[in-house]
RNA sequence: GGAGAGAUGGGUGAGUGGUUUAAACCAGCUGAUUGCUAAUCAGCCGUACGGAGUAAAUCCGUACCGGGGGUUCGAAUCCCCCUCUCUCCGCCA
């Protein structure tokens, strides 16, 4: 959420950033409503002012009000709860207009429509050249038994998977690969619930707007999660942190659950997309100065275990129309894909700024004062396109696949799936 | 699933309709005193919003005792709904 004095300040440049996300801003309607909800506070405490003088007198006097007076009174009384009704009534009208705009892109971001605005920052690793005829990931999962897809169809639908053997050694030991070095890295590991309340998916900004990318359990006002930013995020909602315990860090596995609605025709084979998956997910709790400097740190924490594995990826700042709802600005990591021969997100790594925080309540004190916190996230990494990642980079002529070395400890040290 | 108890400031905890402007204690901060540590004494010690102030300091007002609604001139206190926690029983990994 936008501060709404910031936003009623500063007209041209909010309705320009929020362009340039494709928001069109009804400012006339938000100006509106900002100043209805001021008359309506000052209208209701003027109010409940005169009616607070009186009932004291009546308490100090220690009498019971007289009939005329409680028939002026009453008047006030009626009057106020009138006043009271008005003003929730407009303040949710304007919180519900704040709640669907977008944050506003950091100066930093290029600006942009879509991902061809996106600028590349640094490419690591080399490709390698393969002197026979590769193979995707699908046909090599399917000739190493690693994983059917065939069989979570039939128990399940399309877009599952049931990782089987190895296949399911290998998700495993990634899992456990990566939550280890993040450790390293004094992230604090926690395993989150799977299932979330409205409020902390208000709180990092998937609703109101998203609802229809979640699986909501019937019954509830509870969703899957899409990623453990929502669980890690929400861990200090409503709350206001000493400045000493900043920056937080945590880190955590979780599976996450994607409708996938409106992608329908998109990356139908493989593990490329699918509606359960499972990802490691690095949040941050810091304050407004270092968020930008923690941004780097953090893209560099999902990139270490690309470098750890020796897979060849490309880093990308996206351009102002690429960010996400909630993101002032973000950096994805794309690994190599060779049978697509190109680079395919495997982490997406944001600074939100306050905004999630001031969503979720997230506040931070020093020297007496409290200001919202600035939350940041990214993977660390998407662990299914990690193992995809994994099968084709590593493929040999023979149809087996050589296991990266930082891994093998994780997986019995086996040096060759075949 | 059944029965019962509870939720009050950073913590413990009093408070069953009106000086509650939330007692008291602990923790914390500031100052005083005293060789140091410590002890003692005094003061301070929440959040949000609105208003005044060029701004900061500050001052005034309003709201907040798990959340929402209601009764009343007046609610932490009475009524209704919800959430969560604890205890016992049943079931269960």
């Amino acid at each position: 959420m936008l501060d709404p004095n910031f936003i009623f300040n500063n007209k041209e440049l909010v309705k320009e950033k929020l362009s340039n996300k494709k928001y069109i801003l009804d400012y006339d309607k938000f100006s509106k409503l900002y100043l209805l909800r001021k008359k309506a506070i000052q209208n209701l405490e003027e109010l409940k002012g005169k009616l607070n003088q009186f009932n004291k007198k009546i308490t100090q006097e220690k009498r019971k009000p007289s009939s005329v007076e409680l028939e002026e009174i009453k008047g006030f009384s009626n009057q106020s709860k009138e006043a009271e009704k008005n003003k929730k009534k407009v303040e949710v009208d304007l919180n519900q207009m704040l709640l669907e705009i977008p944050n506003l892109h950091d100066d930093s971001v290029p600006k942009g429509e879509n991902e061809l605005s996106n600028i590349e920052v640094r490419k690591i690793g080399t490709i390698k050249k393969y002197d026979f005829k590769i193979l995707d990931h699908t046909t090599i999962g399917k000739n190493l038994n690693l994983f059917d897809l065939e069989v979570a169809a039939k128990i399940t639908g399309t877009r599952f998977n049931l990782y089987r053997g190895l296949g399911a050694k290998l998700e495993r030991a990634l899992i456990n690969f990566m939550l280890d070095e993040h450790g390293k890295e004094d992230y604090i590991e926690i395993f989150p619930p799977f299932i979330c309340n409205k409020e902390s998916f208000i709180g990092t900004g998937n609703l109101p707007k998203f609802e229809e990318d979640l699986f909501k359990i019937s019954g509830t006002d509870n969703y899957l999660i899409p990623t453990a930013e929502v669980p890690l995020t929400n861990i200090h909602s409503n709350e206001i942190l000493d400045s000493s315990v900043l920056p937080i860090k945590y880190v955590a596995y979780s599976a996450c659950f994607r409708s996938e609605a409106g992608s329908y025709g998109k990356d139908v084979k493989g593990l490329i997309r699918q509606h359960q998956f499972n990802k490691i997910e690095l949040v941050k709790i810091t304050d407004e100065f270092s968020s930008f400097e923690e941004l780097e740190k953090l893209t560099s924490n999902a990139c270490s275990i690309l470098d750890k594995l020796e897979l060849p990826y490309r880093v990308v700042t996206l351009c102002s129309g690429d960010t996400s709802f909630s993101s002032a600005k973000t950096y994805d990591i794309e690994v190599w894909i060779p049978s697509e021969n190109k680079y395919r997100e495997i982490s997406s790594c944001s600074n939100f700024c306050s905004f999630q925080a001031r969503r979720a309540n997230i506040k931070y004190k020093v020297d007496n004062k409290t200001n919202f916190a600035h939350t940041l996230n990214g993977s660390g990494l998407a662990v299914g396109r990690t193992f995809v990642a994994i099968l084709e980079n590593f493929q040999n002529p023979d149809g087996t696949v050589t296991v990266p070395k930082a891994l093998r400890p994780y997986l019995n040290n086996i040096e060759i799936i075949s």
